[in-house]
DNA sequence: TCTGGGGTCCTCTTTCTC
DNA sequence: TCTGGAGAAAGAGGACCC
């Protein structure tokens, strides 16, 4: 989806349409908090997504600022994610935008199906999305990413010289910020220059596993099935102070709040837990993890919190404290 | 002066168990 | 009772994704 929830806020406030919509935080880009969504017009001032809000602020001040409403955005992508499935049952969904559709088996030309599938979306919902078409996920994805927005993108078998090695390695999956750096440091700027790279060296440099995944994906190789169901692994909740603190009572009161949310996350959804992780960043944003695994598996708010204290025990508290967090993992269905 | 929150996966090190 | 090794499990950190 483009913009997805500056396009839904759009959608719902008309008055919206047209001006630099900036979702993030609680909306007060005075506070602490960063950029989810700017919608395109905001983009044109620099502003993009993980941008801390003070900076959108200083790039974009008549910007208008709105806060997260996750509530709504799910129930939005819930719609589109059936109009989705109404083309192809096979669906791997990726976060609350996104989704990979296996249409191998759909009679129709695949460019007509995205065509239809591009026109439900907005005539049902005023949405836009980009949509990429190819033999596997890792060429789609990358085939959705090259004309947003709006855009429909059809990468074929014989394209990967012309259209995929040109593009810097950074629009690989699986290529972020550190590898980008790094690859650029020994001469590596293109997905083209990857291929160019003997495997034996990848493997040198970057290590086998991802040495491996990276001499394929500059190929355009991509094996990887859809996913249509997974099982949780993971349940956390963490929150980053207004101000950084080190008072003792905030701390363990929020720390307490969080572990009770977390483990409220959890029985809803019916699962128990063995391990839990505390997570601390100080205020030179160094960050801890703390980890105790439990006897037993368990849902309960008294067990998990003392848990919970015991790994904070295990930190020194010299430093003002910015984010805390608590993470229950070792899932298990109740 | 700034750097969110919710996840996954991988790698390396430490600790436990036999 | 002490020592050592192997393999598994746990712990810590980092990179990446939306």
């Amino acid at each position: 989806m483009d913009a997805f929830f500056a396009a839904v806020e759009q959608k719902r406030r008309p008055e919206l349409i047209g001006k630099p919509v900036i979702i993030g935080g609680g909306g007060d880009p005075t506070k602490r908090g960063v950029v989810s969504t700017a919608s395109y017009e905001a983009r044109k001032f620099g502003v993009h997504s993980a941008m801390p809000l003070r900076t959108a602020y200083k790039l974009c001040p008549h910007g208008i600022f709105l806060p997260v409403d996750y509530e709504e955005y799910s129930r939005v992508s819930k719609k589109v994610k059936n109009i989705l499935r109404g083309f192809s049952p096979v669906m791997e969904d990726v976060g609350i935008d996104e989704a990979f559709l296996d249409i191998t088996n759909a009679s129709e030309d695949p460019e007509e199906i995205a065509r239809k599938i591009k026109e439900r979306i907005r005539e049902e919902l005023e949405l836009a999305c980009s949509i990429g078409i190819a033999e596997n996920k890792l060429l789609a994805k990358i085939a959705s990413d090259l004309q947003k927005p709006d855009g429909l993108t059809i990468i074929r078998e014989g394209d990967i010289e012309k259209v995929i090695w040109p593009l810097p390695v950074r629009k690989l999956w699986g290529v972020g910020p550190k590898t980008e750096a790094y690859l650029k440091s020994i001469n590596i700027n293109t997905i083209g220059e990857l291929a160019a790279m003997p495997l034996e060296n990848l493997i040198g440099y970057l290590g086998n596993s991802y040495g491996n995944y990276l001499y394929e994906a500059s190929r355009g190789i991509d094996e990887s099935p859809l996913v249509t169901h997974w099982e949780p692994k993971s349940s956390s909740r963490e929150v980053t102070f207004q101000r950084d603190t080190n008072d003792w009572q905030t701390i363990a009161r929020t720390l307490a709040s969080l572990t009770k949310e977390v483990t409220e996350d959890i029985k809803q959804s019916r699962y128990l837990c063995k391990t839990v992780t505390l997570k601390i960043r100080f205020e030179d944003f160094k960050t801890y993890t703390r980890a105790r695994t439990m006897d037993e598996f368990t849902d309960s708010n008294e067990i998990i919190r003392k848990a919970v204290f015991e790994a904070l025990g295990k930190i020194e508290l010299k430093k003002k404290v910015r984010l805390i967090g608590v993470r229950l993992s070792n899932l298990k269905k109740a």
